[in-house]
DNA sequence: GCGCTGATTGTTGGT
DNA sequence: ACCAACAATCAGCGC
C-alpha cells in the first residue's frame, strides 16, 4: 500500500466527535477571496451514484431517509465497495489540488483583485 | 509535530 | 437561498 502511516494525524477519531458535538454545520462564512472549493468526499460520490437507486427503491423516502439509507449502506460497504467511490474522491482531490494551486498562485500574484 | 476546529462537498424537499 | 442528517476530508491555526 502506498499509504504509509505518517503518524496519529488520521488515527484519532476526535475531530469527528468534536465536529458532531461542536455545532451543526452547513453553509458557513467564506473567508478566502477565491477559496478553492474543497474536493468531494467518497460519500458525495456515493450519493450521486446511489441517489437515483435509493430514490427508486424508496419513492416515499425524502432527504432524511435517503441520507440515512445511504449512510447505512455506505457504512456496510466494504473497503472494496467504497474503493470506486474513494477513487473518484481521490480524483476530485486532485482537481481540488489544481484549484488550490491556482488559488495559491493567484493569491501570491494578486490577492487584492 | 501534533490537535482540533472550521469550511466544504452532494442529495432532496419545504418555506 | 438556506437548512436539515449522512460521511469524508483537508487546510490552517494553535501550542
Amino acid at each position: 500500500m502506498p499509504r504509509v502511516k505518517s503518524s496519529a494525524t488520521e488515527s484519532k477519531a476526535s475531530r469527528k466527535a468534536a465536529a458532531a458535538d461542536t455545532k451543526k454545520r452547513t453553509k458557513r462564512t467564506k473567508k478566502d477571496p477565491n477559496a478553492p472549493k474543497r474536493a468531494l468526499s467518497a460519500y458525495m460520490m456515493y450519493s450521486q451514484a446511489n441517489r437515483d437507486r435509493v430514490r427508486k427503491e424508496n419513492p416515499d423516502a425524502t432527504f432524511g431517509e435517503i441520507g440515512k439509507f445511504l449512510g447505512a449502506e455506505w457504512s456496510k460497504l466494504s473497503d472494496d465497495g467504497k474503493a470506486p467511490y474513494i477513487k473518484k474522491a481521490e480524483a476530485d482531490k486532485e482537481r481540488y489540488a489544481t484549484e488550490k494551486a491556482e488559488y495559491d498562485a493567484k493569491k501570491d500574484s494578486d490577492e487584492s483583485d
